[in-house]
Formats: structure tokens, sequence, C-alpha cells
DNA sequence: TTAATAGTGTCTCTGAGACACTATGTG
DNA sequence: CACATAGTGTCTCAGAGACACTATTAA
């Protein structure tokens, strides 16, 4: 909008054909050491038995991040997640039905507030085909064997991990793929899983001592055959993150 | 959209009331030591003879980056600019007429492809009430007093300069705001005027020259009143950015 | 006692800030 | 020559990688 004025003053909104709009929301999480996707099977045409991210149009009386908030209660009741808007994917053709605009939404959640799957939902492993923040297209495994996406899901889901890849480093975005309470050792665990790669021991230990993030409960682990970790806590704003 | 097929195969998409799709563009430049954007003056209701950031309605068969690019030569000529979706706005409410949602997007352009001044665009110099990558609103500057700004295109500025701002250190971006060549102080200046803030004249020298991102062009200054500096090209990709 | 990981201390390397010093144009 | 800024050399400091060493638990 704006001084398009002499146009807009007549302005029929229903007037003219344009395109819908919807949001997609990537649900991740980390657990048995892989970055994880909660995906949808699509039980009719297009991409019919594909999966796809859970998505819903956006109503005409609710924000963006309501939208996104109404499709993750929707879809397994996930409810104060970490989630933020991502990208939004507006390509002509991207639907083969019409043209849908969507605003893509990442969630982060710790694997056990993770819906139970079944049904058409599952919690499908990444496959990331390219290192760092490159970025490009993911893969979810199914059985082992690349699940078909619908749409340009696969993008949206690239997107989504070279998002989070590039947030990880500077802000606390990944204790929301963590419990309540960790060891150091699950923080880098975790922090490996998304970025694909290794990092260094002792300076991820002294980098997240020194940021203050990092509350010790006076906890240890118990029943693991070694020396146990104490626990820590994210010591900054609790459990979700920038929206709810 | 998903797995609500069921709803989906009987959907007609004119049947519902729905939001309408709207891009705004925020072209800055730094201009006389301030970042600047190009705003229009809205000769209608609401908001008449605000100012706001030039944009229009997304067509149903173009793609967000075109219906971008689209507005950039409507509204001044404007072509092959550094040009990147920065973030959708879609508060029900941000537009009194009706809902609208808008994907904002921010366009870099060196201070002498700016088209000129008149009629009803202005390129204003922001005022940034924060430091660093906070973020929040930022007002323009008209006559020395804060222009008022149509809608929750505050906002949109705001967001812009945060993202700018975060982008600077670890992308090219800045070469979309200076000319073919120029000198390590331009460079400098532009940098600064960008962030608010001095940086270290040794260490920034120093980080752009081992970057790899520079080429020397073997000329100089000509008719400064000191040693004349060496003049760079960006070595990298040329002129635009990420979307022509 | 051994296996295994938690956690500490310290050396080195690299990049940024600070600052002094030299270079080179105009007036 | 004076002035102003370009550009270089070098010292210091802080953070990250590397690595050795100690601590603590279960089996």
């Amino acid at each position: 909008m704006t001084d398009e004025s002499t146009f807009l003053e007549g302005y029929d909104p229903a007037a003219f054909d344009r395109p819908s709009l919807a949001v997609d929301v990537v649900v991740l999480t980390v657990a048995d050491g892989a970055l994880r996707a909660l995906l949808v099977r699509r039980s009719e045409p297009p991409f019919q038995g594909c999966r796809a991210l859970p998505g819903g149009f956006v109503r005409i009386d609710e924000s963006l991040d309501d939208a996104a908030r109404r499709v993750l209660r929707d879809k397994g009741g996930l409810r104060d997640l970490w989630l933020e808007q991502l990208y939004t994917f507006g390509d002509p053709g991207r639907d083969p039905r019409m043209r849908i605009v969507s605003v893509a939404y990442v969630a982060l959640v710790a694997p056990e507030r993770m819906p139970p799957t079944g049904g058409d939902r599952a919690v499908l492993p990444l496959t990331v085909p390219w290192a760092g923040e490159a970025g490009g297209p993911v893969e979810a495994l199914e059985e082992g064997r690349p699940a078909p996406l619908a749409f340009d899901h696969a993008r949206i889901l690239g997107t989504a991990v070279q998002r989070l890849r590039g947030k990880l480093d500077w802000t606390p975005a990944i204790y929301a793929l963590l419990p309540e309470t960790f060891t150091l050792r699950d923080l880098q665990r975790v922090h490996e899983t998304v970025l694909g790669a290794e990092v260094n021991k002792d300076s991820f230990r002294r980098k997240k001592l020194m940021s203050g993030e990092l509350e010790a409960t006076g906890e240890r682990e118990r029943d693991v055959v070694h020396r146990p970790a104490e626990r820590y806590r994210f010591a900054g704003r609790t459990g979700s993150g920038p929206a709810r």
C-alpha cells in the first residue's frame, strides 16, 4: 500500500483476483542425535501421500503470529513454544491449485514436549546436504528413505535450518531445544546436531559458562557410568522465546 | 496450507474474507553523512499528507520479489538494486481500511543512483533512537522535524535498519551503498553512518583488505587537500546483490 | 582398579584496538 | 614549509583451539 491512494480509494478487495495467505510452521527438535521436524501426511491431492509442514490459512481477524500459534495448537496441542517468523514464500505456481503465499514460521521445542507420532503426524530426521549456513533444500527421512515433500516445503525446511544455524551462536535459541535442566555435554550435543559439525569442547564450555546464560542447579547427573556432570538451567527468559 | 485438504478440496478462494497482500519497499542510501530512506507523500486518507514507504499490491501472477521490483521501477525508475525480503507485517488493524498483510523488502542503492527528490518523493534522513541492533521504530526527518509516518512504517523502517546493521559485518551488503569505486575512507564512513557509531580505523582497514572483497584500481583520489587515497572496487558479485 | 567422561590450568595462535611513525598531496 | 589525511609497523590484549592433567562415578 501507500500512495496508490487514488487507486485505493475505489478499491474493493473482493473485486480483484488476489493471492491467498497461509502460514506454514517448521517445528524443529533435536532427539536421538538428529535434527527432526514435525510433518503431516497429506491425504488429498495435490501431493497426496506426501509429507508436508503443518499449516493453515490466515483468518481475517488474526495476526500472522496468532495464525502460527493456532496451527501449532491444532496440529498436536503444542503451546508456549519458541516461535519466530522465518520468511514468506510466494512464487506463483508453488501451489498447483491456486496462488497461495505462505508466511513460514519456525518453532523450537524440546523433544519431550513433542506430540506423539501417529495418525498423520510424524517427527522425521532431516538430512542437510550442505555445510555451515550455505543453504539449500533439506530432506526428511522416513524409514531410511527420503520422504517426498509437498509444495516447496523442502526449501522452507532448508531456510529454517539455515536460519537456526545462523542464530545458534549469538542467541539463546538453543535452550528452547533442551529440557528445563541439562548438562554442558547435552548442550554441546544439541549444538553439534543442529550445526551438523563438531565444536571444540573446551572453548564451547568456556564460552557458555562465561556468557551468563547458565545457572548451576547444584544437581548432578545420576546413573551414569562416569563422573556425573552438573545440571544447568537457562538463566535468561524462561521457556519459550520471542513469541508465545 | 497442508493437510487441511478436506477443507481445501471444496475451497473457493473468492468465497472467504481474506487478507489483501501488498509489498512495501524500504529504499536505503547513505548520503551527506546520514542514512536516508525514499519516502512518498500520501495524497489521500488514511494518513493523508503523511510520509509512507513506496508499495503496492501483489498481483496474482507475479512473485513477491517481482512485485517489489515493479514498485521500485514505478516509484522512481530504480532498477538492478540490491534487494532482499525483510519481514512480513500482518497485524490486523495496521491499515484502518481493511486487512492488509505487507511483505516488506529492503533495497540498497548508492546515492548517485537515487532518483531526484520532487513531486511526492523525498529522500529523508533517518533518526535511529537506539544503539547497536537493539531495534525499535525509526523516524524520518523533514525540514528538521520528525515527519509523520503512515501505518506501521516507522516500525518497518526500524526493522530494516536493524537488519542492515546486523548484516553489515558479515555480508558484502555495504558495497551496494557505494559507487563503483571508492576509497577505504569512504567505505568506513558509510559503515559508520549505518551503524551510528564510530569504528576503529586500523582494524577496519585491515579487516577489509584481508577479506578479499576489495580490488585495487590503481587510481587515486584527486583534488583533495591531503595525500590522495587509493580507489578500490568490490571484487565480489558486481553491483546489485541477492536479487535483481 | 579400570573405563569413561567431567572439569581445570595453561600455552599458543589469531584478530582487534592502540598508537607511533612515515608518505604524499594542496595551499 | 605546514597541514591533513593515507597508509605501515608493532605492541598489547582477549578469545579460541589444543592439550595435558586431575576429579569422580559405576562396574
